[in-house]
RNA sequence: CAAGUAAACCAGAUGAUCGCGGGCAUACGCCUGAGGAAAGUCCGAGCACCACAGAGCAGGAUGCCGGGUAACGCCCGGUGAAGGUGACUUCAAGGAAAGUGCAACAGAAAGCAGACCGCCUGUACGCAGGUAAGGAUGAAACGGCGAGGUAAGAGCUCACCAGCGGCCCGGGUAACCGGCCGGCUAUGUAAACCCCAUUCGGUGCAAGACCAAAAGCGGCGACAAAAGGCAGCUGCUCGCUGCCUGCCAGAUGGUAGGUCGCUAAAGUCUGCCGGUGACGGCAGAAUCAGAUAGAUGAUCAUUUAGACAGAACUCGGCUUACAGGUUUAGUUGCAUU
RNA sequence: AGGGGUAUAGCCAAGUCGGUAAGGCACCAGAUUUUGAUUCUGGCAUUUCGUAGGUUCGAGUCCUGCUACCCCUG
């Protein structure tokens, strides 16, 4: 179980002082909340599509990915994951990759997954 | 067999593993968890708060008749009109004889009478009178068609049709239908203003109710000499009173936050009864979602491969989106018996 | 959750009380010029005003449903 970022004074500390990083399907925003823990936030905009449906689904793909690979990310941010359009349609597996190609590439991995 | 019509229903299923919301449980764990439209927010209600003596004006909505309903602009059953060979479908369907407006172009003339070409009679050949059959315009021209009639014509007369009216007759709760009689004309538009009838207070669960941290603020009350200052009684001391500052303790409003509202309901399912039907009555059954940045996802297997689409106070409707499929009841055509 | 507005040519747009859809920029053709710019003249909305219906003799305009976009309140 994680815990997630609720009120808008933490996304905005996060956009303000975070980290930005992003590749085709995702934009990732984080910064040290001083914690022991991670606190995610997903943001899936009207942008991506004007469907409930479809952003429910990529907001539940997206807390999946996340979920299935928390154990291997390193502890005490606060995260902000923003869907891109390209995320329309796509199967979990792709999703899935491209999140852990985020976490890799900013050195947010435990150094025995790294490997 | 083909084509078409109407109505009802399903909305992927099953299993395994990992995860999420809620309930129960000491715990292992068990139970349960989106839709027919949850959507659009177009109507109607419940509920809550605010406003309000009563009545009216203005404004909005509705608009054939009867019924259903908590209510409705919804539904059901009829009537009328329009469409279809038919099953059947569609209709904002009151009033134009209360008043006002509008009817472009064309046309002689566009609404209340009149007469361009005609036709007939008379004629001094300038025209005067009669007429509306025919022509031309238009979406629409003061009934249609036939016969009689006439100088030519005309509801002038007659039959049929259409329309209008009636202290009329019959049927129907009614809309209306059928008949009889009468006179012989009344353009269209009310989804133009309007008239008539019925009806409508406003805001919405971020409504609203309760508990209420820290710091600060506002006013209230009380205590005390534990402090000081000023003023007054009084020139001084004591004492008393008022004001200001400070301190102590209290209660109140109220912000963050929390709890409730919050899901058991004009609800759902099953059976019986009443009703043509919408629907109503009775009996029985079920641990029947309740989140609060907001729970349903991922993987695998089998299969007929699957659309449109995700609850946020709750119901009743309407509208819109929708793959594939199932069932029932009518209709038309062809073939065969 | 509640409320309001807009949609007309490639672009900006006018269109009252229903009766042949103004205007500007751009574009096209022609004239002027050796050529181009400027200037002048003419053309440019397929029955068509976001879309589907309805009322009407006739709808951009009136009525109803829908779509897209924008804005406001909390």
């Amino acid at each position: 179980m994680f815990s997630s970022l609720k009120s808008k004074t933490d996304f905005d500390h996060v956009y303000e002082k975070g980290k930005i990083f992003g590749n085709r399907n995702f934009t990732l925003r984080y910064v040290k909340n001083g914690k022991d823990a991670n606190r995610l936030g997903i943001v899936v905009s009207k942008k991506v599509s004007n469907r409930a449906v479809h952003r429910n689904r990529i907001r539940r793909q997206i807390r999946e990915a996340y979920r299935s690979t928390e154990n291997a990310v390193k502890q005490g941010y606060d995260l902000i994951i923003t869907a891109k359009p390209s995320c329309l349609g796509e199967d979990y597996s792709v999703l899935s990759r491209s999140l852990n190609h985020l976490f890799y590439k900013q050195d947010l991995l435990n150094r025995n997954q790294k490997k």
